[in-house]
DNA sequence: AATGAATGAGCCTTCATTCAT
DNA sequence: AATGAATGAAGGCTCATTCAT
């Protein structure tokens, strides 16, 4: 039991490093395996069958994801610290990663088709969604949701802008704009 | 040479709806060409191969899209008019129509390994800021830079999660939204 | 449309040969393709997938044995004469050439869980019933049916132990022995 | 080593069982194994391989049909008497059981490859014949030996045709046929 | 120019078999 | 004895691409 979740977690990191060498889902399970150095048969064996695989990756994707936005979210209790942490988070290096980028861009491109994809995209933006009204009520009352919905947005596009446009090596600007967005609403309410 | 634009048109049109009907680029040339009326050589007759195919489908979008900002703009001279109709147009049905959607997110996807999908996203990004600045700078002066970034993260992010949510018909409250944060920005900039 | 016949034609002989040369339906497209002088992608394209290729093998096998009853009843109008000649031609050399036995064995075997196999091989019992009772009647009266049935039964029965029996080469006995059967049951009759 | 017979036992059982569902010989030692409620490796230990397993549940079918027609046959001594138990022994319940058609439809195929299956199956034929002679011989003298053939083979083809034939429940009709081709064929020795 | 028959490489998936435990 | 994880060869099928017509 304790090999069968390490070898599951293999085949998964396998699956995000070979969806980013290639940029696509069209990347087949033997390559996989073998960047994972196991036989086809046992991503099969584990998995069911390819999509499976790739709905596990996505699911891995984004427990990673919310794990780190728990941790970078700890002992912090003011609204805007916790709202920069949860806006930072989105584009820490993890994010970048391996083949981050690629496996979200492929999933936006799969949730479209597959019913499961489609449920853990919008679970995902419910989370954030929620996470930064949490922070944004105290300071905007009413006007949270709207914000929210603004800033998480705006977190998706700079994101893909930034993912796709390879002489970006820093992060830092987006986040700046990002951040700055922020300021900006909250300044606005004010007027 | 009329005939072979109009079949060339034609390829092109039917690529976009079988992405659209498929959702991926996972589609055949023979559906394409069945769809299009044409025996799946004239397509590698026309366009050498499958990625000039999707290439030649890409610019074609983008073109559209272009002549459309223009048009929309035509006769529109006040800055906050235009910036209205350029983050409008963005919204507008024909990126929502047969598979406009499929092809955006595709060709998102498609950037990450070929390059003159990169260029070709790279010029409609430059193009969609400089409109968006030319317009902002007589408002916002230095600021014009930033705003135009974010705001066109913003339409990016926006139209996305839109695109992906399918309980979402209308693209109304997106706009609202991006109008919204047009507003903010500017009203920010009196403080 | 005349090639394509010729092809179909090719693929469903080098089918039979094939399962007569395996002796089994586990016999690979490939095999049969590469047998047929053609690509194994176009046995896909002419019949979909490989039960249609087994369906149109065996259809061609109980159009064949039909054609060769009709050809050997020509002329023939006493009626044990036709009964003659139908029982006879279920023993013919073509009934054990290439891998007709093989075929029929492995047809029995795919009709318990292919309906349109199942349908076509129900369709050659009533045939072949049909054919033996209409000589019948003038003979037997309200006896054909069942001694139609009986002689079909022992046909079947002996074409089988004959098929399995190696050390056979001549079917001449097994056409005696249903000869046989056919004189005893009419002697019957006048008991 | 008691635990070692039961476990072959039941995992012949499980093999027919399979077949009968499939139909085919086309089952897995995994899912036979599964049925048998022990790992596949254990398949593997005690039959060495698949062809293996498949004919040891043929000797075992054939050696179930043998105790059956014996005690069939306990306390008959009249020729007519034992006929009759022999042939209806052929249409017992026990011969539709669970998989037993599959089986045999299966051997038979399997027969025309595997020599071992030939052999089986040439020995089962022949103590069934030798059956009918015995019984046979009083009543028929020498042309006990062609009755019996014919009688063999009638079985033998109702039974496939029974067997292949979905809207037939009741194996009756074939055993009255098989009897009255008994009677016939006693009748006609008088004429 | 245009067709569409034909190819054949490649992929997902299955499964008999092995072997460490 | 027994397990079941793991392998890897093989097969059905797809599809980009070619080419004779």
């Amino acid at each position: 039991m304790k090999a069968e979740q390490k070898r599951r977690q293999e085949l998964i990191a396998a699956t995000i490093r070979e969806i980013g060498a290639e940029g696509t889902l069209n990347v087949t399970v033997s390559q996989i395996a073998k960047r994972a150095g196991v036989s086809p048969g046992l991503a099969f064996h584990y998995f069911g069958d390819k999509e499976q695989l790739f709905l596990a990756t996505m699911r891995s994707i984004l427990r990673t994801y919310g794990v780190l936005i728990r941790a970078n979210l700890v002992g912090k209790t003011e609204p805007v610290e916790r709202l920069t942490a949860i806006l930072e988070t989105n584009f820490s290096p993890s994010q970048f990663e391996d083949g981050a980028v690629a496996a979200w861009l492929n999933f936006y491109v799969l949730a479209q088709t597959s019913p499961e994809a489609q449920r853990l995209l919008a679970l995902y933006h419910r989370r954030f969604h929620s996470n930064l009204v949490y922070s944004l009520r105290p300071l905007a009352g009413d006007a949270a949701h709207g914000i929210a919905e603004r800033l998480g947005g705006l977190v998706d596009g700079l994101y893909l802008r930034f993912a796709l446009n390879r002489s970006h090596v820093d992060p830092g600007p987006a986040v700046a704009q990002v951040l700055k967005a922020l300021e900006v609403e909250l300044s606005a309410l004010d007027g």
